[in-house]
DNA sequence: TACCTTATTGACAGCGCTGTCAGCAACTTG
DNA sequence: CAAGTTGCTGACAGCGCTGTCAATAAGGTA
């Protein structure tokens, strides 16, 4: 019914334009060598005039290249962050021409084999790219391993070697926050771990030992509680800590979420922060900002990282030697309102 | 250096195995019809035996159809509308066997033509979903409309008739809400209207003003101020409407993030909600129960929304008539403790 | 200059599928 | 019973690209 759009650009056309062989052309398109400099450049200007884009389905099932990278998540959690993942993820993708597919996951489930594998052999992904805690599943990271395809993984606990890893000092950022508050002259300093799952827990945590270390302080197991990375496990674990016969006159979330949850059941308890309870976070995710009093939080930067893991692996399907960076990436303590000097007893 | 993984299973196995022609076993997974009963069980047992699926490269290069579909964004938008509208989207391309690929957009942007013309091409999308505020930005639709791209909207403000159109009743919601205020015995109602490039935010404008109508209680212009759908838009505008000479009791906010903003001003002034105010947002994003007081709100089935959307668009990529649902969603005022009886002047 | 290498280029066969069209069987109809 | 119809099936030609391998040009060597 409806007239033709413009006329397809094939590399037939361009070959013409440029007076060679498609085959020469496609060399170009793909950068190969042994192609004479003046020879590359009539054919690249031949491509420019017609604006020709080679077609990525021929492309795909003759050359046995999808140009397809997957971003395999949990689904459920904490979605400032995947934003950031996302967005990271995009940026190397676009920069690469490779296109994006998502891949949601509901955790814990017994089938996350099966969908991956389904995932990648109907989405014919080249690589997949596994933020936290997806780095840790045995089940998934073994499924992709044995499909050979290779992955980045984000912050995992256990980075592999053969695999691309990319992680930040999360560690050093939570004791350099609980520093914050050992410096304010807390002493009783109470911490909510993360989920167990996450590599990023025991590191934090860990961290959070140092700094009472570091100074001296005792480390008062009482004063520590499993947290979910969630709000609802937040709240809780901030009751159990301030029903303490002495409770911590500061607690470290380790993450923002949980720490909103701290902040909530100060709230229900009439206890002000910073001024009876200092709290902080981790993450500066957009909530940190939001809440009454913003919070004392560690950003990190995922999108970089996130941008950095899906560089990694797209250069790695590309054949080119493909190293995790050396250094972790650095985290920013950022400071707000919701952590003081300890109200001295008067 | 790897051994090759499982064999490739294609369309000759399948035929070879149950007997037929390659065209036959394409009919039966096409879905087409003169196929008799038998001879299509006979290849959907080969298939199943076989785990045969279809290469969608060799697909697409044949058959003209990428199977995939587009959800172009505005990526500083709010992200958990976004979320939901991903959920949505996903799950209707899972379901149809279609893939999902992401353009996020950067608004206002002069070149966001050329971009979804790159990401349409390139990414050879059948058709695009485009959730609020894209709905309604010319330089976008008009593309698509050109380029004869099927979309499908959530939420826009001005419904294209030829296209798919999927939205909710917020006008009536924000009424509601209203009400509820009005209710309470709140005479003085701040409003703070939202972006105005969103269509929801003439729409629940309206519904404040329908409110007030039902009730008898006359306008005041300046209990409105305009927002932008951030927390900072937000903030400024509570903090103007407080500075009145008569300022309102309550306000209502078009959002969630604009009215953590709004909660964020009175906490600074010391204004205790919802003692001497109370606010309301929309939307029930992850924000409005974790601040305190967790917001009064509306709850938009987004993801129903998207999904919707995304179904019907593909439905109609197929050739299927598909129609905009004849009614709009439903949202469901949720109550929280952001809201309470007006003060009475003692 | 004759011969050997290496760099550059092109011809051509698929990749796995769908569209087209032709062929044949099974029914209808006059 | 002949001549349509219709239903079902298969043969085959691409889709636009890359891999293979052969052909040719260019450069080096004795």
């Amino acid at each position: 019914m409806a007239e033709a759009g413009p006329k397809k650009v094939t590399i037939f056309d361009v070959a013409e334009r440029a007076g060679v062989s498609i085959k020469t052309v496609s060399r170009v398109v793909n950068n190969e060598s042994n192609v004479r400099d003046a020879t590359r450049e009539k054919v690249l200007g031949a491509i420019r005039e017609l604006h020709y884009k080679p077609n990525a389905a021929a492309r795909e099932l003759s050359g046995k290249r999808s140009r397809l990278v997957g971003l395999v998540y949990e689904n459920a959690q904490e979605f400032n962050y995947l934003k950031d993942v996302l967005n990271g993820t995009l940026e190397a993708c676009e920069a690469r021409d490779y296109s994006l597919l998502l891949c949601p996951l509901a955790l814990p489930n017994p089938d996350v084999a099966a969908r991956v594998r389904e995932f990648t052999t109907q989405a014919r992904v080249e690589g997949v790219v596994l933020p936290a805690p997806l780095g840790d599943v045995p089940a998934v990271t073994g499924l992709l391993q044995q499909l050979r395809i290779p992955v980045a993984a984000i912050a995992p606990k256990d980075p592999r070697p053969e695999e691309i890893n990319v992680s930040c000092n999360d560690g050093e950022a939570t004791c350099s926050l609980a520093e914050v508050l050992i410096e304010q002259g807390h002493r009783a300093i109470g911490f909510i771990k993360g989920h167990p799952d996450h590599g990023a827990s025991a590191v934090r945590f860990a961290g959070y030992q140092r700094a009472l270390e570091r100074h001296g302080m005792a480390f008062t197991a009482t004063l520590v509680r499993q947290g979910y990375f969630d709000f609802d496990s937040g709240k809780t674990a901030a009751s159990e800590l301030l029903d303490l016969a002495e409770p911590p006159s500061a607690i470290v979330a380790s993450n923002d979420d949980m720490a909103a949850g701290v902040l909530f059941e100060a709230r229900e308890r009439g206890l002000s922060v910073p001024g009876d309870l200092s709290v902080v976070g981790f993450d500066d995710t957009q909530i940190a900002s939001r809440l009454w009093p913003p919070l004392t939080t560690v950003r990190q930067p995922i999108m970089q990282m996130a941008e950095t893991a899906a560089r990694l692996l797209i250069d790695k399907l590309n054949g080119e030697a493909a190293q995790s960076p050396d250094e972790p990436f650095e985290c920013e303590v950022v400071i707000r309102n919701s952590t003081a000097p300890v109200a001295s007893i008067t």
